[in-house]
DNA sequence: TCCCTCCGTGTAATCGATTCCACGAGGAGG
DNA sequence: CCTCCTCGTGGAATCGATTACACGGAGGGA
């Protein structure tokens, strides 16, 4: 692979002309700029960008730590990530976390050792040392819908309050009185809002959340069916759950199926975070929608702000319902008659 | 950050004798070698990657270019490759190229720049001439899934003519003949390879595949849509529709139920490609399941050994069927009576 | 005419590692 | 006792870029 020696040998300069060329420098003649250009059409030249980023000390790429790639929430707020980091010269190298801090801090090492501009982070747990060594450290930080207390990092997230608070009424509207819910881990800042949320909005129905209508779920499919399961052996099982998270929905739907029951007429359910597959199960299913891709872009400029020396603004976007028919009650459909 | 000078300094000895402590090369006494273990330990010192890979011309990356990040296939993919890489001590960087041959260049070009030591592609086309030069030029490279002729490149792929035979065996079990196809782009050797084993599998049974029962798609949710509302227009609309991909049988889902008409009984529906949430649409989806994880661990298997210096090999495990309901005939359920 | 300034360029230092080579000490063998 | 080899170590070159600094030549002002 041609280096810039053989760029300056071919243009009959010094390698330090080339590499004003290259930068646009503006003290280079027109004359060597264009024997430069030709040189390196000629060779196909392209610079190499771990020497550049030795000297430099910048890699113009970003960390993504995810807790779950197979979450399609997650999977578009890559996706999103990924788009803008491009659009503003960046590139992403993503970490899968899978929930597990070994495997965060795993990724957060490697990253760092890598001299990635910046990190994204969507923290599994309350915070491993090794992260807040990182952010001690004052590597360039942005977390993106999770985040930790007690750090000056800045969070981008949405705010589910008002749209919990619209789902309630819906289910209260609809004759619900018995609700019940699938939390995500109490080390993450989503699984503690979200029953958080949804405790206050029955608070304002006069309504109970007792103890045992709380499902201690991890963010996978498999406690959500856990979860039900448990519900559904209680004496008086809730009229509906509300999964934290959609791959524990998808477990519902697996218990509830498994015991040859009907959603909504047996059990109704709700899910935190919208996805193109609600619309296709049997039924559709109702959700809180969050702005993923907004999410996911704010999060970058963040992170950009930061590493380019602007200061960073934490974000909070309103999520929303979207109302389908899993919880009862037909939502108004355009089928023909 | 602490740098080797910093942590040679503390232990009183050479970088020269970090650096082999670190790597360990044998000939480092014990004292010294514990005096810079202590060191390390003191600085909290990491090598810096970037100069370790500007020296060694080793980056221990692999570049993934994935046609789709939303498709929950290539997601499925993408967390098995970054598993078995990270196993064989390397990390991933993931470029989505959303079937789009110029972001696919993009990708590969930024890539090659970073000087990752090896690519993993699933060609959005038929090779741009990037591509053919990043294979001329010698980068290791390994095409999963799909892949483009006239090169030396090992493939790692399932081979879905089996399952395909079976699904048609399936079909025409169940009384149907009148089969249609929602293909992939031409220019990829998946959307080539699905319509000839279909096409094959009909000719079995004396099955016609007539052109209007062909629908061009594009790997895409959107393209499915728009084919099945062709079928149904047709005078006579097929009994049953294979979409080349999950993607597209979202589209079918979503054209069917807009006209208001139910599967399987108006019209049924299969896949190529099965993925968790095909159990829970209404109904479930029949589908040709490719061993998805085993694909993209034996990918980065091949990529390695060709990056280290063995023969890699190319690898093609078979698809199976996955009978459901979206073709009529319930399948057998477990459901308490 | 002389001097100062500015412009274009090249030389060399630098980033943080790895690795070749040389050197001194110590042990083995003749 | 001398020689030779091995072992542990440090010095210095190297990877491919960027950039501070020096230098020569041209141009302008006094």
């Amino acid at each position: 692979m041609a280096s810039i020696k053989d760029v300056a040998a071919e243009a009959g300069v010094s390698a330090a002309t080339v590499s004003r060329v290259l930068n646009d420098h503006p003290s280079v003649s027109p004359e060597a700029r264009t024997r430069v250009l030709a040189a390196v059409e000629a060779l196909g030249y392209r610079p190499n960008a771990v020497a550049r980023s030795l000297r430099t000390d910048q890699t113009h790429t970003l960390g993504l730590v995810i807790s779950d790639v197979m979450n399609p929430y997650f999977t578009e707020l890559a996706r999103a990530v990924e788009e803008e980091a491009r659009a503003l010269g960046y590139s992403v190298i993503f970490g899968n976390a899978d929930e597990r801090p070994d495997l965060q801090d795993h990724h957060i090492r490697t990253l760092r050792d890598r001299r990635i501009d910046g990190l994204l982070v969507s923290p599994a747990d309350g915070g491993s040392p090794l992260m807040l060594d990182a952010v001690r450290a004052g590597t360039p930080m942005v977390f993106v819908d999770r985040w930790i207390a007690g750090t000056d990092v800045p969070v981008v997230r949405a705010d589910g309050r008002e749209a919990v608070r619209d789902l309630v009424a819906h289910l209260h509207g609809l004759g619900h009185r018995r609700l019940a819910i699938i939390t995500g881990p109490a080390a993450t800042t989503t699984g503690r809002e979200r029953v958080e949320a949804f405790r206050e909005a029955l608070r304002a129905y006069d309504l109970e959340l007792p103890d045992d209508h709380i499902g201690q779920g991890d963010f996978q499919a498999e406690s959500g069916r856990r979860a039900t399961e448990r519900f559904l052996d209680l004496p008086e099982p809730p009229e509906v759950v509300f999964a934290a998270d959609n791959l524990m929905a998808l477990g519902v739907l697996d218990a509830v199926r498994a015991r040859g029951l009907r959603i909504p007429e047996d059990i109704g359910l709700a899910a935190f975070d919208d996805i193109p597959w609600f619309v296709h199960t049997d039924p559709p299913i109702t959700a809180v929608a969050q702005p993923t891709r907004e999410l996911g872009r704010a999060a970058v400029r963040a992170l950009v702000d930061r590493i380019e020396g602007r200061a960073p603004k934490s974000v909070t976007l309103p999520a929303r319902l979207v109302v389908r028919r899993s919880c009862g009650e037909p939502a108004p459909e355009r089928s023909k008659p």
